[in-house]
DNA sequence: CTGAAAGCGCTTACAG
DNA sequence: CTGAAAGCGCTTACAG
């Protein structure tokens, strides 16, 4: 025999027994089902009927339970977001940006950061997703360019979004910046600066966006006759130390060197620039040097840094509201090619300048 | 008439079947019952038994749903964030501790960054906590300070810890370093260095960190006989700018300065050493400074900054083990005073050097 | 050592 | 416009 469950008070000493819709209905003198209409905002309540419940719900605090409407129902209100990403910043921007939308459905972020390198990667994803029910699920580079996580995700069947893909741009809805574009004007920049003798530091090459942004350097060059030297690009990978490497080959003793380098990303141009200072190289007035991203660290270094921004917390905000629009997929739940390109800016500051 | 759900394969155009608690007991020729025992490893299974289900869960790729779980069962396997930290490699750091550490329980993460300056603050995690059912919550400073957080929390029953709590240190369980001791050993570096005349960058106010720093700091002088001069102490609020904010007063044109200056955490001294450079002031030639939290740009400043090493994520994996491992509570459901103090690390780089 | 029943708090499909 | 029934996939008490 069930005790009557009424309206509660706190107990003292904690623990709150919290009311459900049947304690909602009860109140209300309706059935549950008449209860769950008015709460998910279904049409077909008689207007009087819809405040009586409004009342009972708002004095019994109640706040319907969201495991319950998932196992019950279709929508878990839960949204993944992996990723694999040092940066900090990043992750940090995204969290922000696929938070600010969610809150907005009343859905929730559970962040499932992975192992890129794992060999069990695959199975760690299907294993999540079959443990816990997501709405959908935003992908970061690298992961969403590597096929056995899209193969994990769509086998499980949930929605995704991927955040600046590089590998099969069609496979799914994505948000990103023109990164080739970006890199196109910054390397017209640095010309329209009188620089003839451009040197680049590559990013990472299981990130696409090392491809995307070589591609625009190189563009913007031959636009204006110029061809970029073998031995002024440099291999790197997005990290600090990898841009001292960088600096160190690209600055050995006798050999030739550009007037500017152009560095895939931020970090890289810091190592590249501590380096540089290190072996009395001035940087404007010996080399100019420019970033990509514009992490908060570009204005901590000296000179501060001319780079690229993206807009991360707008992509990941833009990237969540494909998700939740459901506007990925069409009438066969196939899903439809739908990306956002968002507008980047280049940022002049003091790094780079007049030959 | 439901379909007799069998051995599932993918369906062709995505979404899957997933094997249930009945699939696997059919399968084995056992109770679902027996499953869950043998899921849960629960004592009390033959091991023949044991074996069957075993391999029945494995051969249908068997994953307990979380959902049920939770809605039937005590625990949601979920653990909640909350913070308003500006700071991205700070929640970064408190992230891969929590889930490092959540993951050995098979728990998850949902991060719930909060407005702790909104009106409707308290309303808001009750709200939460109704809705989503978690097995406990970490909370950091300013969050862990503030009595409406702490009402709603434990109005909810819902277990918590907290990472560097000021106020009310015996309410919950808590991980911390020794803000004092660490303050205390830095400016004894500094002392041992010769400064006599040193100033002093206060923190955010609503940081209990703050207070604790700045009496670590005074200790350390009255042990030597010295005392912090007013016109030396600066008011910060944690922020590059707050930091510049100090410098331009410190470095009131005409007024006499200290040889070194402790500022409580990096970015207050980024933002000092920048104004400093700016109006000629070298560093450390002229004046030491030291900083607090040993950020990633504190090697990416000119000169790199001699700081303390707070162990972030060593501390959020610490606070979720004692979420975890239920060492919270005593044989009355009451919190138990547990506070685990991490050691710190004093790093010494070029930022502050011998009078 | 094992299982049948009830129930967690909702939604879904139906019936009226 | 409203409700009674069934069921989501598990766990909790109990019974044997």
């Amino acid at each position: 025999m069930k005790p009557p469950s009424q309206i509660k008070a706190p107990l003292s000493g904690g623990g709150t027994t919290t009311s459900t819709i049947n304690d909602v209905a009860r109140l209300a003198g309706v059935s549950i089902k008449t209860v769950s209409r008015v709460i998910n905002k279904e049409p077909n309540v008689r207007e009087e009927t819809r405040q009586k419940v409004q009342e009972a719900a708002t004095l019994l605090h109640y706040r319907p339970n969201l495991l319950a409407r998932s196992l019950a129902g279709s929508r878990s209100f839960l949204i993944g977001l992996f990723y694999d990403n040092p940066v900090p910043h990043y992750i940090d921007a995204m969290q922000r940006g696929v938070i600010r939308r969610a809150r907005e459905d009343n859905h929730h972020l559970l962040i499932e950061p992975q192992d890129s390198h794992s060999p069990d990667l695959e199975r760690s994803i299907s294993s999540l997703l079959a443990t816990v029910r997501l709405d959908g699920v935003i992908l970061t580079p690298p992961l969403c360019d590597m096929a056995v996580v899209l193969h994990a995700i769509e086998t499980a069947g949930v929605p995704y979004v991927r955040v600046s893909p590089f590998l099969n741009p069609g496979r799914s809805p994505s948000v990103r910046i023109d990164d080739v574009t970006a890199a196109y004007e910054m390397t017209l920049h640095l010309i329209a600066q009188g620089h003839r003798d451009i040197g680049f530091i590559l990013g990472h090459p299981e990130h696409g966006a090392s491809h995307l942004r070589y591609e625009g350097f190189v563009k913007a060059l031959r636009e204006n006759n110029l061809e970029p030297r073998a031995e002024w690009v440099k291999q790197g990978f997005f990290s600090y130390e990898s841009g001292i490497d960088a600096a160190r080959s690209l600055f050995a003793a006798g050999a030739p060197r550009p007037t500017a380098i152009f560095s895939s990303n931020d970090y890289m141009a810091f190592g590249l620039m501590a380096y540089a200072q290190q072996i009395g190289v001035r940087i404007p007035e010996d080399i100019s040097v420019v970033g990509f991203d514009d992490v908060p660290g570009a204005i901590l270094v000296w000179p501060h840094v001319t780079t690229i921004r993206q807009p991360v917390e707008e992509m990941a905000y833009a990237a969540t509201d494909l998700l939740l629009n459901r506007a990925t997929e069409d009438e066969n739940g196939k899903p439809i090619e739908t990306t956002r390109s968002l507008p980047f800016g280049l940022i002049v500051r003091e790094s780079a300048r007049q030959v």
